[in-house]
DNA sequence: TATGAATGAGCCTTCATTCAT
DNA sequence: CATGAATGAAGGCTCATTCAT
């Protein structure tokens, strides 16, 4: 028994993380479909077969419960940078198309995540500890775009009077007022989102033989 | 006695108009204040000084007083938009600027414009009604920045290959795409919109001479 | 109707006294019932046939209903020790009895005032709001006995070496510890009182010709 | 293997009660400091360092949980009177002043207790079971004192017309009282113990050369 | 024994809305 | 128009208890 007491715990914490994730990603779900405002964890629990009083063991508030989707959405958010991280050879223009290119994927893939990003943005205002993970997020972004941006100059690719700051929040402010759009039609989107991409590109690399087709 | 009761009526009529908009104006700084979330129409009537009961007289349900303060923000904005269409005497170039000089000052003098526009936005994605009074402001501004893009090319100021319907789409993302930085110190929020001009002029008007300075 | 809205308006708030002081008295009936541990809102308003949201109308939260309650209480055995405060023209020793023969009367007519007593003074032990208001309470008590012993004196009816604080508290000891044996059946709880004066007017009167029969 | 088997059950057996004794202990703690109304069994096992469920198996509810408490303090209660019950070659006068001056050192030693005996005590009112357990503790200590005063009178240290009842319950109630005041500063509860014991003896031995210093 | 997950009844509170005056 | 009392549905949360392992 003894033996085995160790594996069984082990599969108990597993099943444990499962139940949590599974809960987390109901809870999204319930955001994405039904706004903060009218998220109900009843829902939640009923939606995933459990008593109410059994999510309130796993999460022990409301606030809680939504932490934790924040969290598991800017894990997903952050985790995919990094993985783009890892393809370093290329040029900074060919990663600033990537950028974009992954959001594209993304509105197609999973419209309701710039739901969900667009309701907790304006939590955020208003409550402090959402405010802070989110702050997260936009410095990793912010950070990411700004080396982004100055390897181009350092490759020559991009012009030198470029001031990188701006710049790199009005990529961002750009690309996150596109979750408001997240409902047009994916020809638009796409039409819209590679207008945005010309102009960006357009302006960053200019008098330095924009390529463009 | 006739008379007067005309009068009298009138004036009420009047009080009454006025008490409505004393109460929208009210609801507006509200949901500035504490979200949609936390809007409470009991607080509205604290505030106004008049009993719970009573504004329901004024407004059936609290989704027609913030129907109300929907009306009250959109004819603001399109007030505005109006009152700038008189002077069509200035070029494609200087309206766009003016477009952004517009949003510059309002972020100034009334950031909690951009916030009450911003929790109404995501509100319209749920909400049929406003949705409806939300695509009216978004087709206005559309229009508006449509005919703003099409004059510029006839008058040969921007460039003949614009896509005009994903340009103006693209300029209000990014505009729009601001309110959520509504917070940034003023220092800032000047850089990041001269940023976006830049970027905007300069693809508008590429091959055009873009004047910067 | 602007005369008749005076006296509508005057009536109005004799009726919501009136349910509030009702509301009260099913509260204090139910804790002395229950305690204050098996206290439930719902069951003074299901007692009182109204709705559990109107309860909470007119007291905002259970905490407020209770402080009504103890100042309910605290008024009712105040108001008793001012009428009584009236009849100054007898000796102390007269006094001393009246004060014993009207707890004697109160526990026999209304044993769940002791009971009520006790329950929320152990919970003015936790409860600062509560813990005041009880000192109130006390302090009067205290100031009353303690005139009273030092009018005994002055009337030189009671021993000159009388510490009076110490002994004050005593009777305040002694009468509040009664309120544990309230269950007791009448015939004992008469003996155990007339034992406590017999004690205490001996000790007090000590060496003065203490005319006990 | 047998014998070991016999001398591991006995220490489990052992191990079960310290670790009983051992809750019993922390949900005492946990009564005087929170009362009964604030008392969590889910604290008493955080306390411990064990699990919720787990306190299910040494006591089977809240309710048993509680009733060992009682038992635990009574316990302690009872053998102290049994410890003095020993040292019967002194005077009834003598006994009488060790009961007070036992309460006073507990008051000084360990004031939780009259919180917890007060809560008890209450919540006896409406627990039969704790009701009854309760009134042993009385009987017992009743019991106690009316033969210590019919040993004072048979000693001719007592007055002989002393109502012997009466008298006992008047002590209990007084002592028992004073658990109301275990917040008061030391000093004053001392003086306070003085006074009720000097009121208590010279009634008692009035007319009996009562030896006040 | 011990654990942790699960249960479910029940509690206080909130809030938009309605109704009699 | 205005008031304030009343409504009732619903929501988040607590807590003793149970159950499978």
């Amino acid at each position: 028994m003894d033996r085995n007491s160790g594996a069984a715990a082990a599969t108990q914490r597993t099943r444990t993380q499962d139940r949590k994730r599974e809960l987390v990603e109901i809870a999204y779900r319930l955001i994405a479909e039904k706004g903060l405002e009218g998220f109900r964890i009843r829902q939640v629990a009923e939606a995933a077969g459990i008593d109410n009083g059994t999510l309130h063991y796993h999460f022990s508030s409301k606030e809680a419960l939504i932490q934790s989707v924040v969290e598991h959405l800017l894990q997903d958010l952050e985790k995919n940078r990094c993985d783009r991280g890892n393809l370093k050879r290329r040029t900074a223009v060919d990663e600033l198309r990537m950028e974009f290119e992954d959001i594209r994927l993304r509105l197609h893939a999973s419209p309701e995540q710039f739901v969900v990003l667009n309701e907790l943005a304006i939590r955020s205002w208003r409550d402090p500890v959402i405010a802070k993970m989110f702050r997260r997020l936009d410095d990793g972004w912010y950070a990411h775009l700004e080396t982004l941006l100055r390897r181009g100059i350092e490759q020559g690719r991009f012009r030198k009077d470029l001031r990188i700051g701006p710049c790199a929040r009005a990529i961002m402010v750009a690309l996150r007022g596109i979750g408001y759009q997240s409902r047009l039609p994916r020809r638009e989107l796409d039409a819209l989102l590679s207008e945005i991409l010309a102009q960006t590109e357009g302006w960053i690399t200019s008098g330095r033989a924009p390529r463009r087709k």
